[in-house]
RNA sequence: GGCGCCGUACCCAAGUGGCUAAGGGAGCAGUCUGCAAAACUGCGAUGCGGCGGUUCGAACCCGCCCGGCGCCUCCA
């Protein structure tokens, strides 16, 4: 039974979509006006999590997320560019794509954009003024917050005690200083779409609930985002769309945690963000070979270190953080290349792994169910491969070892971890500094493991190894190890005099 | 001024009323090994920011205090 933490609630409550085995999921993507930071990518990964398990628990996931492409910033951007604010959300939509393939998330059912719904908006507004839920003033539309009685419901707080605290130069044409946009009429040169109030745009609340309404229908399960978006943006959403249908919203609203750095927010006036294709160039230095590989890399051990902390809670990101997450999954995949030997017949431990399996199942099961709690599954994890390197020590058939990796395998694909056919042991230990002398020793790595040798010359090498060892010539035999740990693989001695190596 | 969050071992991080406070990383010691590496075993918070209170019983509930942070304005 899977229960969910409802900020409109502020409880964990048992999840019950609308529609018995359907969930229908609105999250707020981004507003495409500069590159995807690190913040962006934990609530990426989060709902990317929360669709894997709706999906691996058996509903059938319609999963929305936006791109806003009309907004104030875009028209900041590109006037400050003097480039037409099209090319700008061209630019960061091609720039979104990559950075999310990158970083393994699932494309959502659909991604709509707000300028490809402006009849859905204008409707929409439509709909808000008839009712008299908003005025018009000039060419502008705003929505009357005094007229949606439940406003506060979500952020927890009373149009009241907002006004005591504002330092908003208030708009002198509201009719209250929290009144928001539904429409902002255009001056010169802004983009502007037709509509009954004259040539505007949206204001920034409305696209969601049109595109959510058209894509979802008026009343749907699950709607996310980080937890910024709470006020104003998911209350304006709540007020606009319940003002105007009449029905339930949004049923289930989720909000991640935010990113930050040294124990404050991550943000761009305080220059402490950083871009994910930052993160991707800054670790490519920690492994070796083939470059295509490193970024599949890279992508783990930040999915592997985000989710090892709870959606909910706030998580500092750091350097060292990530080498944890890289040590432990270090762990994990050697004892997946293990698992992968053909050698050992020995089927001791075969009558464990089954239950062990099981038991498995289930702790992971209840682990997400209980609010995607994915630092205790990840634990589960950890736990079963302790079990599971015990059970090898004592001797696992063939096909018992196919079933222990075909678990991690299979339980791994909901978080989107230990997909990867094979681990590239790390050659830095530290992420590659952006200047001075480390960074050329760094870079020297990198050019090593870009001519990184071949199966076939790491095998001759092995071979000559094998046969130093034979003639207790250990003086030789040390070399060769050396001289393929100076190219990025490392070897491990196998008990029965063979040995296995890993890059 | 209003609303809210966080503080668990060297580091990360679960747990939110009741067995010995999960798990990982790092470290140290040991087993194995020609030596390594990996794996395994052992060690590691008499205590969960502090002080009171409620309770048979609290890291978990209440109060106060200390430290840090967020939202109220664009923000994942």
């Amino acid at each position: 039974m899977l229960k969910i933490h409802n900020t409109l609630t502020g409880r964990k409550e048992l999840f019950e979509p609308l529609v018995s085995g359907t969930v229908r999921m609105y999250v707020c993507g981004v507003t495409v006006y500069d590159e995807c930071h690190i913040g962006h990518a934990r609530s990426a990964f989060v709902f990317d999590v929360v669709r894997r398990y709706l999906e691996h628990s058996g509903f059938s996931v319609t999963f929305v997320k936006n791109f806003t492409d009309v907004d104030d910033k875009i028209i900041k951007r590109a006037n400050e560019l003097g480039k037409p604010w099209q090319e700008i959300t061209a630019t960061y939509i091609d720039a979104y794509y990559r950075d999310m393939g990158r970083l393994g998330i699932k494309p959502a059912t659909v991604e709509p954009k707000a300028t490809e719904h402006m009849a859905e908006i204008i409707g929409l507004v439509q709909v808000l003024l008839t009712k008299g839920a908003a005025y018009q003033v000039n060419g502008d539309v705003y929505f009357q917050v005094e007229r949606y009685g439940s406003y506060g419901r979500l952020s927890k707080r009373k149009l009241d005690d907002m006004q005591a605290g504002a330092r908003v130069e208030v708009d002198e044409r509201k009719r209250h200083p929290m009144d928001f946009a539904l429409w902002k009429g255009a001056k010169s040169g802004e983009p502007a779409w037709p509509s009954p109030w004259g040539p505007g745009r949206p204001g920034w609340h409305i696209e969601c609930s049109a595109m959510s309404m058209k894509h979802l229908g008026e009343t749907f399960d699950i709607h996310g985002g980080g937890a910024d978006l709470i006020f104003p943006h998911h209350e304006n959403e709540i007020a606009q769309s319940c003002a105007a249908t009449g029905k339930e919203f949004a049923r289930y609203w989720l909000h991640n945690g935010f990113v930050q750095i040294n124990q404050e927010k991550m943000s761009k006036s305080l220059g402490n963000f950083f871009t994910i294709r930052e993160i991707f160039e800054k670790w490519r230095g920690h492994w070796s070979g083939e470059s295509f590989q490193n970024d599949l890399l890279t992508a783990e051990v930040l999915r592997y270190f985000l989710l090892a902390t709870h959606y909910r809670s706030p998580l500092d990101f750091s350097d060292i953080g990530l080498e944890e997450a890289r040590n432990t999954l270090n762990g994990f995949y050697g004892l997946f290349q293990r698992l992968e030997e053909s050698a050992g017949k020995e089927e001791q431990g075969d009558v464990r792994i089954q239950p062990l399996l099981e038991r498995f199942g289930d702790v992971f099961g209840q682990a997400m169910d209980d609010d995607f709690n994915t630092p205790v599954a990840i634990a589960e994890f950890q736990r079963l491969r302790s079990e599971v390197n015990k059970l090898l020590g004592i001797g696992l058939s063939r096909s018992a070892r196919v079933d222990a990796l075909g678990a991690f395998r299979r339980f791994g694909e909901v978080l989107g971890l230990f997909q990867l056919k094979k681990w590239q042991f790390n050659v830095c230990l530290k992420p590659v500094p952006m200047t001075g002398e480390a960074h050329l020793r760094a870079e020297a790595v990198i050019v090593r493991g870009s001519q990184a040798l071949t199966d076939e010359e790491i095998e001759r090498q092995l071979a000559d190894r094998l046969e130093a060892r034979k003639r207790k010539d250990f003086a030789k035999a040390d070399a060769i190890r050396e001289a393929l740990e100076e190219r990025g693989i490392i070897i491990e001695d196998r008990p029965d005099g063979t040995s296995r190596w890993k890059r």
